[in-house]
DNA sequence: CGCTGTCGCGTTACTTTATTACAATTGTGT
DNA sequence: ACACAATTGTAATAAAGTAACGCGACAGCG
């Protein structure tokens, strides 16, 4: 994951592409281990790629619902649920919400960017943060297993455009 | 803050000392500010106090009503909330859940050290670690304004008594 | 003192988020 | 076609969090 898929995700890109890409590399990637992207699996991967912003679990349950598949709350959880297992989605705890993973493949627990302007979510680069944070828990006799790390501010486009106002 | 201060959390101690003179610490503070501990706020702190683990609003407010406040989830709220904005407790995305401060004073929003195994939870000094996730940030163009890094692991105590029995 | 405005508290009612349990169905391998 | 596991749908319920209203305590001030 370089510098510029934080740019990449706050900025206007081509993102048809850019969602395509994740969806084909997320099928890839899920015959490899032999799991099934079933319908509502694929469909809810899908919303979740319409946008780099996060989605709490009935919004997209309302998507689905709307679309033909169950109305009921675990026929979302159960869904986002596997996408996260499987690394093609991410939980962002503060938000009470899911967003998709973009860089499918990277073994990461990433760092959330989170803009309170425009709500997008960008993923960073985790490996200097998790060094620090290993090498301080350490000092104290703490082995960290996973990292939750979610930063909110503001993205360099709303910065410009507005410090404040939706981009 | 010092990396004491992470084993001091999870090894035994002098707790009833730890614990008065963090309250002590706390009212002195709010005395400062002109904000008032009234009865319930300073229970707040105090059942926080008891233990280095986190508490769920929920369990809060059952020990609230059971000494004769209200049973009503926002009298948790309030009081939680309070305790958080003036420094002296924070909130555990993670867990949902809440956990008295034990160094009000140092500016911060710091980071967590959670053990999986016993339950309790540290603060670990945060400035390498939200340095790092600053720089990271500043090269995608991101200004970070508030950041929630928690850590979920294993504590030395627990490490070393069986790598995951109950400590 | 008594007025007045603010703050804190308690309650009702409600919304949002998430889980448990079970039945029905689909897909896989033989 | 058959047995079996995985997946989906549904109902019901739990957990977490918030909005709104009124009452009473308390500080500041004439």
């Amino acid at each position: 994951m370089t510098d510029d898929a934080i740019a990449a995700a706050f900025e206007p890109h081509d993102h048809q592409e850019c969602a395509h890409r994740a969806l084909d590399e997320a099928a890839a990637r899920l015959k490899d281990q032999g799991a099934r992207l079933t319908p509502v699996r694929r469909r809810t991967l899908e919303i979740l790629l319409e946008s780099h912003r996060a989605m709490g679990a009935y919004d997209v349950l309302d998507r689905l619902a709307a679309e033909g598949f169950g109305r009921q709350p675990p026929v979302a959880y159960r869904a986002l649920e596997f996408l996260v297992q499987h690394g093609l989605a991410h939980r962002l705890q503060r938000l009470n919400a899911f967003a998709a993973c973009l860089h499918p493949g990277d073994d990461h627990h990433p760092v959330f960017l989170i803009c309170r302007s425009c709500d997008r979510v960008a993923e960073a680069p985790v490996t200097p943060i998790r060094d620090a944070l290993a090498q301080v828990a350490k000092a104290g006799g703490f082995r960290v297993e996973r990292a939750t790390i979610e930063a909110l501010g503001l993205c360099a486009t709303c910065a410009a455009s507005d410090a404040g106002a939706p981009c």
